[in-house]
RNA sequence: GGUCCCAUAGCUCAGCUGGAUAGAGCAACAGAUUUCUAAUCUGUAGGUCAUAGGUUCGAAUCCUAUUGGGAUCACCA
């Protein structure tokens, strides 16, 4: 559309003598209830045209129209100029854009980005909340891909700590030798369920110690589980044999777990990092931070940084004793990451309970005048509520992502079968189907709202599969392909003349594809690629209903209606494929 | 208590750097299928954009305060 804000800045120069830049002159889209496709909003003109808001409009309108052959009419209400552009426009978009064959491939912004997300913690199986932060780490590094980065998918997980110990512990003491063989449960479940025997088992023994009188404060120090704890963490940390290699025979479970609901989300990793590799990193940075000057000594030798000038607070980097904590290996961690891929950006998915957090790490990192600290980003996406409120593992209130997956496939299967269209499927074709389609339902609720905020689930009121979902997209898709497979490879390089309402509203929207993918790319957003591929699909129905593809007045116009359709499936296609949702040839 | 995030139709959500009468979907009601898949399409109804001020020709959007909800502020991770 530069085109047009170069043209209108050339008739407020010629009308009214003022220099404008053309990047200042903002278009918006015509509201449909008006005729025209792009509005542009004259009251700023007003002052230098000293003319009413009208016939400012209509002066401006009528210079563009002189100008621009692409411009066929204008309307001016009120201080709204609305401009036509004329079929022969939108036919150029579409044959010598949208039909060409890279369409919607952006091309190399020859800079490399990390998307880190998933990073879970080995004590138990995955939740809800997990997958969201996999459907968002997913679909944005899928996003920036499209708009032209190199992407390294990384996954620091999280496996090392008191929280493993606990349900390393619990199974050592009530697990009798329980494998996932043997008990028949998928190895992330098996731990879990130790990390939540634990927490009942430790419950007991603080109620037991509050009763014989200590303080609850008191009694959670003190319990013999959580010591047990304790002292297992440090044998782990001092490499003791048996404690390590417990260790190893759990994680090793729950990888195996983690792997099959990895594969059944449909997301993947180029890089694993793990705590326990890094967990000791970040001691270097606290001296390097030390000699600068930029952090700090206490009389008791603890580290910490200041940052009260930045509206934080006083951040501790080393205890006394000199171990680290969290923040410092995350420190640490970023370095790693940085040496490993001299990356542009670095984008860490993370919950939004996290925010200070990140907010502490990126401003030591910038003090310490490191600069890639700047290409530092944390993706806050908002908590996943149930009705009754947060989920809590310890507390087993929590959507499991194994089952979810399970019921979202049923689900698919009822609907499907309640609809009767896969007699002619085979049983394997059936299963990918629902899996497809559960996938796709879960998946769009997902990703269509703003990541920033706070999601609610509902298990009881089961995902919709109809209106503004994942299947209706997926819907549309199988529709047009439907269409296209009743009729041969079209090869005709004829073009048609005039539009109606319906073609040009979907040539207009598949138009706006890349520069979707860009302001997604932006702002880490798969909800507005999202919303839009929705659009796409409800302006495709639209067109469906009111012209017929085969049937159409004559060949020339058949040929056209078939690529239109086949170019709203493909952007359905691969919009989808940014989201991680894949679309079904039949349903 | 300090800091940060959120608040739009009964429900779930769009609303781009301020622009027209605030839009979708679900739920409700009324219609459309001898024609390319009705998981679709069309229509009706549904709103003091949390509240009060301010900036502006113009505010759901920007600023301030208030209310409500959430998060965070450990020598935890």
């Amino acid at each position: 559309m530069n085109f047009i804000t170069e043209a209108v800045a050339k008739a407020v120069k010629t009308l009214y003598d003022l220099d404008l830049n053309p990047s200042d002159i903002s278009l918006q889209e015509t509201r449909k209830e008006f005729e025209g496709q792009v509005t542009l909003v004259t009251f700023p003109y007003t002052k230098v045209s000293r003319k009413s808001p009208e016939q400012t409009g209509a002066e401006i309108g009528e210079f563009i129209k002189n100008k621009l052959e692409q411009v066929s009419d204008f309307n001016v209400i009120k201080g709204f100029l609305n401009i036509s552009l004329s079929d022969s426009y939108w036919l150029d978009q579409f044959y010598s854009g949208i039909l060409c064959p890279g369409f919607g491939t952006i091309k190399s912004k020859g800079k490399k980005v990390m998307v880190e997300y998933s990073s879970p913690n080995t004590n138990k199986p995955l939740h809800l909340g997990h997958v969201r932060n996999n459907m968002l780490g997913f679909s944005v590094s899928r996003i920036l891909e499209a708009a032209g980065y190199e992407v390294v998918k990384a996954n620091l997980v999280n496996d090392r700590g008191i929280h493993i110990c606990k349900s390393m512990l619990a199974w050592q003491k009530f697990g009798q030798g329980e494998t996932p063989e043997s008990a028949g449960i998928k190895g992330d479940h098996l731990v879990g369920k130790y990390y939540v025997i634990f927490d009942k088992e430790y419950k007991k023994e603080i109620e037991a110690l509050v009763a014989s009188g200590q303080t609850e404060e008191e009694a959670k120090k003190n319990a013999p589980l959580i010591k047990e704890a304790q002292v297992m963490l440090q044998k782990w940390e001092a490499g003791d044999v048996e404690v390590i290699n417990l260790w190893k025979t759990m994680n090793g479970w729950v990888y195996a777990g983690f792997a099959e609901t990895y594969k059944r989300l449909g997301v993947e990793f180029d890089q694993f990092y793990y705590e326990s590799n890094t967990y000791l990193l970040g001691k270097d940075i606290v001296e390097e931070g030390l000699q600068k000057g930029v952090f700090f000594q206490k009389e008791d030798g603890s580290v910490w940084i200041d940052l009260t000038a930045d509206g934080l607070d006083q951040k501790l980097l080393r205890r006394s004793d000199g171990t680290s904590v969290y923040i410092t290996q995350d420190l640490g961690t970023a370095q790693l990451k940085y040496n490993d891929y001299h990356m542009d950006e670095s984008i860490y998915v993370v919950g939004n309970e996290q925010d200070y957090h990140f907010k502490v790490l990126f401003l030591i990192l910038e003090k310490l005048g490191k600069t890639w600290a700047k290409g530092l980003y944390h993706l806050s996406y908002g908590m996943v509520d149930l009705p009754s409120g947060k989920m809590k593992s310890r507390e087993g209130t929590v959507v499991d992502a194994d089952d979810l997956v399970d019921e979202m496939e049923q689900t698919a299967k009822e609907h499907t079968e309640a609809l009767g269209k896969v007699e002619s499927f085979s049983d394997q074709e059936k299963f990918e189907l629902y899996h497809t389609i559960g996938m796709g339902a879960l998946k769009y609720f997902l990703l269509k709202v703003d990541p920033r905020k706070r999601l609610l689930f509902d298990p009881n009121e089961s995902v919709d599969f109809q209106g503004h979902t994942g299947p209706f997209i997926q819907y549309t898709h199988a529709r047009i392909r439907s269409v296209l497979n009743r009729v041969a490879a079209n090869t005709e390089s004829a073009r048609i003349e005039k539009l109606l309402p319906e073609e040009r509203d979907l040539i207009l929207l598949l138009s706006q594809y890349p520069q979707t993918i860009e302001s997604a790319a932006t702002g880490y957003n798969p909800a507005s690629i999202a919303n839009y591929i929705y659009d796409v699909a409800k302006a495709f129905n639209k067109f469906y209903h009111e012209l017929s593809i085969l049937q159409a007045e004559d060949e020339l116009s058949k040929q056209f209606r078939l690529q239109l359709s086949a170019a709203a499936g493909s952007v359905i296609k691969k919009g989808m494929g940014l989201l991680g949702i894949d679309v079904p040839e039949r349903m």
